[in-house]
DNA sequence: GTGATGACGATAT
DNA sequence: TATATCGCCATCA
């Protein structure tokens, strides 16, 4: 598996990661790109779950949310059905139908998990940063 | 084989 | 506080 998972696609990684995800947490992109690391963004995981197929139909792409807490989803009832599947699994929204990160947030993958699979969750290179804030970054965990 | 497009996030101004 | 910009990969036409 950590072989498969290292000469993998950068797809196949996120979904690796997203699978760790347990029922009634949520993730942002943010954070997932962050864990699979090495030139993953949180616009590459949006594309990874748009790419999603019927094949990787047991990614729960529905734990994968953006950085305020809301459904990013734009179309038809994608939005609907993952806030559905999402409170199916005990995660509450607000009024605002957002997460609340304090509360359903998830807290990443055991680091032994991470060395088994190759994983190498490190601060990722962000837009043009001339002042680096380590520590901002690093919240993660 | 090439180009356009798409579930985001953080910094700079 | 709000807008603009940059980073980046896989898929499809």
């Amino acid at each position: 598996m950590s072989d498969t998972l290292r000469n993998a696609n950068l797809h196949t990684r996120i979904y690796a990661v997203v699978q760790q995800i347990p029922a009634g947490k949520v993730a942002t992109y943010g954070q997932v790109a962050a864990i699979v690391g090495r030139g993953c963004n949180a616009r590459v995981v949006g594309y990874a779950m748009s790419a999603l197929k019927v094949d990787e139909a047991e990614t729960p792409w529905q734990r994968v949310i953006n950085a305020k807490g809301e459904i990013s989803i734009r179309g038809g009832s994608g939005p609907v059905v993952q806030q559905v599947m999402l409170e199916k699994e005990g995660v509450q929204f607000n009024d605002k139908n957002q997460v609340d990160f304090n509360d359903c947030g998830w807290e990443g993958p055991n680091w032994s998990w991470l060395e088994e699979n190759q994983f190498y969750p490190a601060p990722i290179l962000k837009g043009k940063k001339k002042s680096p804030s380590p520590g901002k970054q690093a919240s993660l965990f």
